[in-house]
DNA sequence: CGCCAGGTGGGAT
DNA sequence: ATCCCACATGGC
């Protein structure tokens, strides 16, 4: 398509924002409850925001791998196992015995695959000592590692190092394809860069954009859509395209 | 019960 | 390039 598809993508943030508010991402299982922010581990206000420390880096990386393809609640009780066990950086990972990590992670699903790609990657991370020194991972490097596809090597780059690149995942696709904007299947990049190129190159900016797609997807376009009260009812031809459902 | 959730890699076409 | 499938748990 041409760079018109991308026309409706500010306005869009805009009513996003206006409708959720800020989301602070990323949630950081290791800030919860603590000032600035929320139970969950959301940032409150903009003005808590650091860079993360390598800890937290690496929280964020072991998050991105272990909700692939599952709730957040899920991989957040995998997350809270591997406290609970010490497993806090790139070495612990690697030196735990390969076949008690699986039972650790269990109730992230997938967790045989996953438990073996939280090692190629902290192989990566150790190896080139990435979370210390706060020098981003190459993103082709990253996204060779077993294990890191694109959503998941956008999401470490953009919320663990602060670099501009946006995330595309099921819930934007759909979003955009329910907006008439983008078809279903378009690629991944053709996806990113309509958003990188009608937005800002902020990271802070691409991260909660992001953020905001999944919260209006968790709560108005649903698989089953709820459009009822929708902030983007104006400019999408769904509801209008298909019947209510009864 | 069946469907869904913040994907990815491998093998076939 | 693109399609198809296995991978798996927990909530509703």
């Amino acid at each position: 398509m041409k760079q018109e598809a991308g026309r409706q993508i500010p306005g869009i943030y805009e009513l996003l924002e206006a409708a959720y508010g800020y989301q602070g991402w990323w949630p950081l299982l290791s800030k919860a409850g603590s000032p600035g922010y929320d139970d969950e581990g959301y940032l409150i206000g903009r003005d808590w925001r650091g860079a993360p420390t390598p800890s937290q880096r690496f929280e964020i990386v072991l998050g991105a791998i272990l909700t692939q393809n599952t709730t957040w609640e899920n991989a957040k009780r995998a997350l809270i196992a591997l406290r609970a066990h010490g497993l806090r950086g790139p070495k612990a990972i690697l030196a735990e015995n390969p076949s008690q990590l699986p039972t650790i992670i269990r109730s992230s699903g997938y967790h045989n695959q996953k438990a073996i790609k939280l090692r190629t990657v902290s192989e990566f991370l150790h190896s080139g000592n990435y979370l210390a020194r706060r020098k981003a991972p190459d993103r082709e490097r990253l996204l060779s590692v077993w294990g890191v596809g694109e959503e998941t090597v956008d999401s470490i780059l953009l919320y663990a190092f602060g670099m501009p690149f946006f995330v595309v995942d099921a819930y934007t696709r759909r979003l955009l394809a329910r907006l008439g904007i983008a078809d279903e299947h378009a690629s991944y990049v053709w996806i990113q860069r309509l958003f990188e190129n009608a937005m800002p190159p902020d990271a802070e900016l691409l991260g909660e954009y992001h953020a905001l797609i999944v919260r209006h997807a968790k709560t108005h376009c649903r698989k089953r859509p709820v459009c009822g009260g929708c902030p983007l009812r104006r400019r999408c031809p769904f509801p209008r395209d298909h019947s209510p459902e009864s």
